[in-house]
DNA sequence: TGCCCCCTGCAG
DNA sequence: CTGCAGGGGGCA
């Protein structure tokens, strides 16, 4: 589930709450969403939090890093304390739960549950599994394959639009909108905000990378930037599983101009947004708006 | 470079 | 029942 803007908005909801606290118990509900001896960490300081593309690092002080991918649907729900609250329920907006889950902690898609000293917990959730957790350390996690070959993190300056131009024309045959879910050419970007920067950049996603011109490179680039700075800015996006640390909703897809949307008019020319698979992707564009 | 797979759950 | 869902690793 979580993209670059979802994975960034966990992180400064967290480290808001868990640097500084000590991890008391963690409880493996689903042994194999942990790899790595969990009795490493009891015990431990958190003294940071980062992220590198999708991934979450959360580092103790004993050297050692605890890193995170949510993948498809994983959460990090973070509760305070559980004393003296009695569950209120599930609340319903519009016909649909909240996902505000805090009063239901854990459920059903709960993995793994770390406790700290002063009592709060924080709960990795998911549904469906492909997450992981992974004992790292500091020494060791630049050189982890799924850290070394990721590509340029998208709000930082050694992205440029050459830069992307570069790593984009390493797969001229691939359609624009397959190519930037590769985290080797930009790192972060998932099926929504790669749906949305081809919008923002006016090109249809189907184009080959090969046949781009320069300009469109300049217009993915800026695409690219503002697209994941508005995901970050509207908390990200819920579709069905994201919450932040502290089970909200993000609100990303209510600005959004084609993900979900096919059906709908566009926003910009009223022209109705349609679906279809790429590379067995739900692919959304705007005929008009995205001719090139 | 494309396809299948990991898994659970929901909508049609 | 089938198809699809914010991801990406492994394999031909």
């Amino acid at each position: 589930m979580p993209e670059l803007p979802e994975v960034e908005t966990i992180r400064l909801g967290l480290q808001k709450k868990i640097i500084g606290l000590t991890i008391k118990q963690v409880k493996l509900l689903t042994p194999k969403s942990l790899i790595g001896d969990s009795k490493f960490l009891i015990g431990r300081k958190i003294v940071g939090l980062w992220r590198r593309a999708k991934i979450l690092g959360v580092d103790l002080d004993n050297g050692n890093t605890i890193l995170f991918h949510l993948k498809m649907s994983g959460q990090l729900i973070w509760i305070k304390s559980q004393s003296g609250k009695e569950s209120q329920g599930q609340r319903f907006i519009g016909g649909h739960p909240t996902l505000d889950m805090r009063d239901q902690m854990p459920n059903r898609s709960t993995r793994v549950i770390f406790t700290f000293s002063d009592g709060s917990k924080l709960y990795f959730n998911d549904q469906r599994r492909f997450g992981w957790i992974r004992i790292s350390d500091k020494v060791k996690v630049r050189s982890e394959k799924f850290i070394k070959n990721l590509g340029p993190e998208p709000l930082e300056k050694e992205f440029t639009w050459q830069i992307l131009k570069d790593n984009l024309l390493r797969h001229k045959s691939l359609p624009i909108k397959v190519a930037l879910l590769d985290q080797s050419i930009v790192s972060g970007i998932g099926n929504i905000y790669s749906n949305e920067a081809c919008f923002a950049a006016g090109i249809d996603p189907r184009k080959k990378v090969g046949d781009l011109v320069d300009r469109e490179f300049q217009e993915l680039h800026k695409g690219v930037i503002r697209v994941i700075k508005d995901g970050i800015k509207y908390g990200g996006s819920t579709k069905t599983h994201f919450v932040d640390a502290e089970g909200h909703k993000g609100y990303f897809l209510d600005y959004a101009f084609v993900y979900w949307r096919d059906k709908y008019p566009c926003r910009v020319c009223q022209t109705t947004i349609e679906k279809f698979q790429l590379r067995g992707r739900g692919t959304y564009w705007c005929p008009k708006c995205q001719l090139n």
